[in-house]
DNA sequence: GCCGTAGTACGATCCCTGTCGAACCACCAC
DNA sequence: GTGGTGGTTCGACAGGGATCGTACTACGGC
């Protein structure tokens, strides 16, 4: 629907885009969550305590700074960590942040 | 002088404060500066492009957010990276960071 | 075709923060 | 003491972004 879901190339992924995305709480809850579903999830089903509308906004930030990969599914969209380009660029960082306790 | 530069504990380290202070262009500069100078450096001399008072203000933000040790010299003040607090809590992430290429 | 569900788009609001300049403080050398 | 240099504090400002509600679109089932 409208627009394609644009992701970022591997090597077009930049380490401010991405810091930038995890900083914020309910895009780390997220990608924790993205974490423990290795084939991706629908992210519309996790308990964030935040509107539709402004979960679509974290979504489209984790997204177009690389590092969540969404691909629709009927009339669901199906979001993932993209762990393998992230370790490839900054290797460990990933780790390092869900290595964190909550 | 002042504020008697306060630093939290390895233990009141924050994930989220630390990705919210790593995810600033000039303060990421500076990490990448204090990197690269084990002993510390008086973070004055980095060709930043900023002024003093702003630099103060990321100092503060780093300093707090558990990423940056200061202490006072004389009529300076050395900055140096907590890279054993960060390791210990996220390991990987300082490395992950750094390992991006600029 | 119709409806419900999942998600997006848009506009508005509010707060947070990065930035600066100006005034100030602390230490050192003289 | 005097002055200079390195830092801090304070207030102000502007831009960004997190949030929401409402209106809308798309897909699937009946």
């Amino acid at each position: 629907m409208t627009t394609l879901l644009a992701h970022p190339e591997r090597d077009e992924i930049r380490i401010a885009s991405v810091l930038q995305a995890l900083a914020d709480p309910v895009r780390l809850q997220i990608v924790r969550a993205l974490a423990e579903h290795e084939e991706g999830i629908s992210c519309g089903v996790l308990p964030l305590g935040v509107t539709a509308s402004t979960l679509t906004h974290h979504l489209r930030t984790l997204r177009e700074a690389g590092v969540v990969r969404v691909r629709p599914q009927g009339t669901s969209r199906i979001s993932s960590l993209r762990r393998d380009d992230l370790d490839a660029l900054f290797p460990g960082l990933l780790d390092g942040v869900l290595a964190a306790k909550r």
